[in-house]
RNA sequence: GGGCGCGUAGCUCAGUGGGAGAGCGCUGCCUUCACACGGCAGAGGUCGCAGGUUCAAAACCUGCCGCGCCCA
């Protein structure tokens, strides 16, 4: 084996493997339990980004571990076609070549994105590959899959039947550089430096004005009206009079409406029932007309006068508060307004509300009733819990969705319209209009929203509608896990149309992530250019190293700070197993390890199978907690501070110096606990774990190597307590050297004074101990003998003396004694008023209080020693 | 305005009733035959602030201050 673990030789050669043996094939029926994982799809634009990377290797980390546990274990993988992301690339490539998608037309158009689709859809899952993801790739689905299109039109007609999808017409979000409506999840609020500004309207009678205040002050060209609060006494004489429009003269009536905020700005509000969702409903309830100022484009439109037309939207706020102005009717303008603004979540442009026709709509009420309950109940369980309280509230605060979309990439809406205006939606295209039988039909425009196909993905995967021998087997899906962000866009929607479409919850367990962050918690962006490419990172550190370091950081918090040098740690850390086991290998005759007769273990040997069992256990409960992080830190804790530091160190001679049977047995020890360190490690890191595992040639492949679950068969407290002595006095050793400036590689003689269980420990491991701490002699002495000429030390209530023998300094010495005996003194004082506190005396619990009292004891007994020895120093 | 969180070592974060922890970074020493992608040791913290509960609070409760995200 080299002496460096390199991952670009190992990484691809093992994937590749796998993938030829077959183990990420599942198939339904095969009698083991089944376990399955459907993938969140990437966009098929995309590239992997790390957010993909972290997403991914904590799926694959629960479906290796099932995998290894025996399960049927099918992690199913798929692409999104990203309606808008989608249509947008493309769209800007035709741009480059000067060619107008309208131009164009539909049909080659989407012939285009299809092309577009063939060509690169295969770049993300290849990138997926290089992280080892462990899907059955036989399955790999696309949202625009026939099967999936198929899905599409059956939920659709299914719900239209059943009065869960309507046509309506109302104010939508609508973003006007991708030109289509939005759903209300598809909008970010940000706050945004704006401006405020407060203008009069003058009373239509003369007598007066009314002062009204808008961030949006273009929009009064649209305004056709003006309310305030019923009850607010300053305007109650204003009410049923009515204002007059300055740049129409025309008369807009002044309402009470119990939607004006009497404490906002003046109290009365301009009202814009085509541009404002609360003015719509004013207008609504109060007659108002509706004018429509904007183009699609949000240039002003038609509507508007004529001197405004053709300006966009914000040069039209420049030119009407410039005419206001020139007006005198700006009674202030305040600046910055921060305010938050609502942005396309594609394309960051602001959102307007806005009058686009008629749109469809899912109808949510009936919907929402049993994905509250099955949260409620625990159908479904969050982890960690508290984003069930997210998905409640948002839940019980939904409105009807939005599903129309004014593209041409995505599952067009299967309703056709004869000449008479009816609608026949139907799942194959239709020959005649179902109410008069026309056969002159169109099929709406519309694409429905990414989000309507995506909602079906944890069951039109495996099938859905067909009665699939695949959808009975693996539905309900064990686990859904993904990022914050999509929450309420994807995965509330899952579990509302799996209910109602497929009569069950899509997913018991639901595993929310953060979002990956830049080592200062900031975002990662081009702009700041902190952002790790995730393709990047694993040529350079390798896959497992990306894959710990993202498990290592991956708490439950709602951030996951990442950087290079987490990665290049990592990547150290997959060097270190290398690296021992190049220590273990050579000595290990190969085969699965067996463990020695018990009763042949050194304490070592049991100190390091408890603590590995500790480990061991840790790892699992972990895992099935779903926390991630807990687990990376225990296997890494264990392998380099617990194997590598002590259990490897310790074992060294017998492996190498000691009689043949001796390094058998202590080969075996070892071997055993690094074959199984392997297996628990190998779900996070896949590559590494694999290359040297097949170096025991004890098997075909760990990917489906048995999962240790946890037992207390290798649990030794006894074994622990006395081999944690040996660590602390080795540990006071070779400080005492440091201190004294002593280097590593002199012998020192020294003498202990060992009790009790103490002295059988040193009597056992004496070659161990000189060994670790570089002593030439250690003598256990029993009686105290001329301690004069030695510095001294106390390890757990034993005194260990080294002769000065003129090397040491003096003064040092004195020093680190002085020290020692104040921060002694210290401690005892504090313990000394615990014991004195009668209250805790009567009611804390005997161990804490017995435990006080030893602590006690033993503080003033090496205070007593090490005062003594200051003494003898002079 | 409502909701969910966060505030612990220089940085990023674990820790949820009984002696303050990890990784990274930092300092010093060491090229000893698994690993310098290493070893050994060390420095560094009024656990945001103020009250309260308790024999005992970083942890539980209340309030305040600061910060983040989501929703309106």
């Amino acid at each position: 084996m080299p002496p460096a673990y390199d991952h670009l030789g190992t990484e691809g050669r093992w994937y590749r493997e796998w993938l030829e043996r077959g183990y990420f094939g599942a198939r339904a029926g095969s009698g083991r339990e089944p376990f399955c994982i459907v993938l969140p799809p990437p966009n098929v634009t995309g590239a992997l980004h790390i957010g993909h990377a972290l997403d991914h290797t904590l799926q694959d980390i629960i479906v290796r571990r099932k995998r290894m546990q025996g399960y049927e274990t099918l992690w199913l993988p798929g692409t999104d076609h990203a309606g808008i992301a989608t249509q947008v690339v493309v769209q800007r490539e035709l741009e480059r070549e000067g060619i107008d998608r309208r131009e164009l037309g539909r049909e080659a158009f989407v012939e285009r994105v299809w092309q577009w689709k063939e060509r690169y859809g295969h770049r993300i899952v290849e990138q997926m590959q290089s992280l080892g993801d462990s899907c059955d790739w036989d399955r790999l689905r696309f949202t625009m899959d026939d099967g999936l299109a198929h899905a599409v039109r059956v939920a659709f007609v299914r719900m239209y039947e059943d009065g869960l999808i309507y046509r309506g017409e109302r104010l939508v979000n609508w973003c006007p550089r991708d030109t289509t409506a939005l759903s209300d999840s598809e909008v970010e609020h940000e706050d945004v430096a704006g401006e405020m500004v407060t203008f009069r309207y003058p009373l239509a009678s003369g007598d007066g004005h009314v002062d009204v205040a808008t961030t949006r002050v273009e929009t009064m060209l649209g305004d056709t009206g003006i309310a305030v609060h019923p009850s607010d006494d300053r305007h109650a004489s204003l009410i049923g009079r009515a204002v007059l429009h300055p740049f129409t003269g025309e008369e807009l009536p002044i309402v009470a409406d119990e939607a004006v905020d009497p404490s906002f700005g003046t109290g009365a509000v301009k009202v814009t029932p085509a541009h404002d969702p609360t003015d719509f409903e004013i207008g609504r309830r109060h007659g108002m007309p509706l004018r429509n100022i904007l183009t699609a484009e949000a240039s002003i439109s038609e509507e508007a006068p004529e001197e405004f037309r053709g300006l966009d939207r914000y040069a039209a706020r420049a030119r009407v508060l410039q005419r206001l102005r020139d007006l005198g009717l700006v009674v202030k303008e305040e600046r910055p307004y921060v305010h938050a603004v609502g942005h396309c979540y594609r394309c960051h442009t602001e959102i307007e509300p806005w009058l686009s026709g008629k749109q469809w709509f899912v109808a949510v009420e009936r919907l929402k009733g049993p994905a509250l309950e099955a949260a409620a109940s625990g159908r479904i369980r969050f982890f960690p819990e508290r984003w069930r309280a997210n998905y409640v509230q948002w839940l019980e605060g939904l409105r009807d969705w939005n599903i129309s979309r004014q593209l041409w990439w995505g599952h067009r809406i299967p309703v056709w319209y004869c000449p008479d205006g009816h609608e026949t939606a139907a799942v194959e295209d239709p020959q005649e209009c179902a109410r008069c039988a026309s056969g002159v039909l169109e099929q709406d425009p519309d694409v429905l929203d990414t989000w309507f196909s995506s909602q079906l993905w944890p069951y039109s995967t495996l099938g859905w509608p067909e009665p699939a021998e695949d959808l009975s087997y693996f539905y309900p899906t064990s686990v859904l896990v993904t990022g914050y962000e999509i929450l309420y866009l994807w995965v509330a929607r899952m579990v509302m149309s799996g209910l109602y479409l497929n009569g069950d919850v899509p997913f018991r367990d639901i595993v929310i992530h953060g979002l990956v962050r830049d080592p200062q918690g900031r975002k990662m962006s081009k702009s700041l250019g902190n952002v790790i490419d995730p393709l990047d990172a694993i040529a350079a550190h390798g896959a497992d190293a990306v894959r710990f370091a993202l498990t290592r950081q991956a708490t439950g918090a709602q951030e996951i700070p990442l950087g290079v040098d987490s990665i290049s740690a990592a990547a150290r850390f997959a060097n270190k197993i290398w690296n021992a086991a190049r220590l273990v290998l050579p000595a290990h005759p190969g085969g699965l390890p067996d463990l020695p007769d018990r009763r042949t273990l050194t304490l070592p040997e049991r100190w390091l199978l408890s603590r590995h069992q500790a480990c061991l256990d840790e790892v699992d409960d972990a895992l099935e907690g779903y926390r991630f992080a807990e687990a990376a830190q225990a296997i890494h804790r264990f392998v380099w501070s617990e194997l590598c530091d002590w259990g490897l160190e310790v074992e060294k001679p017998r492996l190498s110096e000691g009689t043949a049977e001796e390094g058998r047995a202590a080969a075996a020890v070892l071997a055993w606990v690094l074959e199984r360190s392997l297996r628990l490690l190998h779900p996070i890191m896949p590559f590494v774990t694999e290359e040297i595992w097949q170096r025991f040639g004890a098997g075909e492949s760990i990917v489906v190597g048995s999962w240790p679950e946890p037992s207390a068969e290798h649990r030794d407290e006894e074994a622990e307590l006395r081999f944690e002595f040996v660590r602390e006095l080795v540990t006071a050793l070779r400080r005492f050297r440091k201190v004294h400036g002593l280097s590593d590689s002199i012998p020192l003689p020294a003498g202990i004074r060992a009790r009790g269980v103490h002295a059988e420990v040193v009597k056992d491991l004496l070659s161990e101990i000189r060994r670790l701490a570089n002593l030439s002699t250690l003598e256990i002495a029993t009686d105290p003998g001329d301690p004069a000429g030695c510095a001294r030390l106390v390890v757990a209530g034993d005194e260990v003396l080294i002769p000065l023998a003129g090397v040491l300094d003096l003064d040092v010495e004195r020093g680190r004694l002085t020290k020692r005996v104040v921060a002694l003194r210290e401690d005892a004082a504090r313990s000394a008023a615990k014991l004195a506190n009668e209250a805790f005396v009567a009611k804390a619990p005997a161990p804490v209080l017995e435990k006080e009292r030893m602590r006690l004891a033993a503080l003033e007994e090496e205070t007593a020693a090490m005062e003594l020895q200051l003494e003898q120093l002079g």
